[in-house]
DNA sequence: AGTGATACTGTGTGCGCACACGCAAAAATA
DNA sequence: TATTTTTGCGTGTGCGCACACAGTATCACT
């Protein structure tokens, strides 16, 4: 049984140093000689010892500032979550000495991201947490934060080859390829399925082309099957004569219409323009637990919402940074979320879910 | 910004009175004028006091024994879930003080699981965490439990009205209502539906009996179709000859008989039986994401499985044990875990997570 | 007034660790 | 050889808290 904890007492006692040079062994200070170094090192491992983080935290008597970069959440209910979730990692770190200074940016100004870019930066925080919606400012933070060797987190929108710690949300090719299966559960040959993008241009749009193209290439598995898929972009979607004409047109122009998937949390904006006899024939597929969402997926206008997660995403951002900073622990690149698959039938779950997320360092 | 600390140090300097005292107040342990002891509680409730737990566990200088009951996982790979999930608290849990005392069963052995029961009882832990899968034997653990005072979970099985800190697993009737809407999907009117308990007597049948009530409701909100059900139980599943025979018989009596409702983690066992062409034709709803049903999932043998995020189970087990505690915390009757709905586009991201366990406390 | 019992409150120590400080020995330099 | 510099190592303090212990005040009863 290796119940006992072992301490730097002990390791100091069987190696004959004092905890001072053991200290200095673990965090490699240096002024050791070689052989005593290598000595410490041997009994430190003999013995298994762990640091004890407990002690540690209180002894070190700092704090960690993690800035966070997020877009305001009035606009569109689904930064809500993410926002939760930090809020709640926050908490559960305050007695680690971690301090939140949050920065919000305007969902669709790019100058007040780069605004807020800016403060972070005149006053370095020890990490940064951000959500990467513009891809060019983002570009530009990440280069700013490299070089001044703040190590940082992407959650819900990933840019590729850039020099951050991790990446924390969904796969979105999968999440394209998983809403072709699940749509596909409606749709008969010969019919139509449409993607609709309702999104601003000046977004990090690459997440949505890898959406379409799993989408795409989960439908040419089957060669046989002829199954048309149409896509749109629609920027407007906050004027509702304007969207409510989109969709005419398109219902017109493809009679077969038989299938939704829309790439973002925005489907209940689409859904309110359309006909009740038409939402209740088609299939629908969009993304996230959004109250509005969920109006519809109780009254069986959407067929099913994909879960990315987002509350979990703020909070395992905070969470990977902590253990980054604090436990020196290696962190993943990647941190891919599960695609919940949501109906009526399972959706109270995932919603208490997101209120009692658990916590342990 | 409330972001200054509150040490039990401010409070007896605001109050004017030392340390000890608030102490005292803060534990509840007497020997404190009632004035003074308002006094103190108003300062705390000004001040927004919030209990260190790092200095606390280091001062307690305690440790806190969990004792666990669980199936032996060589029988059925089932239970290397929970059980992997336990572990993973305690590890995390380690520095607190937390020491667990495992207990192992036979799946199939009462005998076995009372009288690990008893050595747990002999030597009483300061809580246990169990898995309740008999009924009978079960209940006697509770009762003596209660009488001395310990407090307990259990998980992944629940027994109602038992005098239990909190169930922590699936909500076993909206399992099956769930299970009803997936089967749904690929039956049509006049077909017959299968449900079919692969179990054996001894066991604790409570959640079997939810799983198809909730199944027999769903369809049963669809009057004008006629989906005829069929509900079967078989014990003798480890003997591949009989169960062939078994389920033979049963596709001779119901020819049309196009999906199969599996209520618990044996799905494989039944598809392991059945040949190619049928396999591939009826629809297939299972639970739980063990090695050998991922294999037919992967091969559309089995549509969709169910997961009850057992590894979860024990981790959050082992968790609101330690809220309860260490953090005095007040812990939920009823948890029940999300139930997650997979298919083979988003297995990976569910198999992933069970190794990447986040914990703060 | 003296004694003892009881009610209440303050002090001191240590939990395991990080780090500042100080000292001695060894090495480099004059 | 004398002096300075560097290297290597031990000691001591404090982080916030729990708790043992010591101490003072109050009161009842001789």
């Amino acid at each position: 049984m290796t119940n006992k904890r072992i301490r730097i007492k002990d390791i100091a006692e069987k190696a004959g140093v004092s905890t001072g040079t053991v200290d200095r062994v673990l965090h490699d200070r240096g002024n050791v000689s070689p052989d005593v170094k290598q000595l410490v090192l041997n009994v430190m491992d003999e013995l298994g010892y762990e640091r004890n983080i407990i002690a540690s935290t209180l002894a070190y008597n700092r704090t960690w500032r993690i800035a966070t970069l997020m877009p305001e959440f009035h606009t569109d209910p689904y930064w809500e979550q993410p926002n939760a979730g930090i809020d709640r990692a926050m908490k559960a770190l305050r007695h680690y000495g971690v301090v939140l200074e949050p920065h919000i940016f305007m969902l669709f100004d790019q100058n007040s991201f780069v605004q807020h870019a800016r403060e972070i930066l005149d006053n370095p925080p020890d990490a940064v947490l951000f959500a990467p919606v513009f891809l060019k400012e983002s570009t530009l933070l990440l280069k700013a934060c490299e070089e001044k060797g703040i190590p940082n987190v992407m959650i819900n929108t990933n840019i590729e080859n850039a020099k951050s710690l991790s990446y924390i949300g969904q796969d979105s090719y999968q999440s394209g390829v998983l809403a072709g299966r699940l749509l596909h559960f409606g749709l008969n040959d010969g019919e139509t399925a449409l993607l609709l993008n309702l999104e601003i241009g000046s977004y990090n749009a690459k997440h949505l082309i890898d959406k379409e193209q799993g989408f795409r290439d989960y439908f040419a598995r089957f060669p046989g099957q002829r199954i048309e898929i149409v896509k749109r972009d629609f920027e407007d979607f906050d004027n509702k004569n304007k969207l409510t004409a989109f969709l005419n047109e398109l219902f017109k122009g493809h009679p077969r219409l038989n299938g939704i998937f829309f790439t973002n949390s925005r489907a209940y904006k689409a859904v309110d323009c359309l006909p009740e006899k038409i939402v209740q024939k088609i299939k629908i597929v969009g993304f996230d637990l959004v109250e509005p969402n969920l109006v519809h997926l109780r009254n069986n206008n959407i067929d099913f919402l994909i879960n990315q997660n987002p509350v979990q995403q703020g909070f395992l951002g905070v969470i990977s940074l902590f253990n980054h900073l604090v436990k020196k622990q290696k962190i993943e690149p990647q941190q891919y979320l599960p695609l919940d698959i949501v109906v009526t039938e399972n959706l109270d779950y995932y919603l208490r879910r997101q209120d009692e997320l658990q916590l342990v360092v």
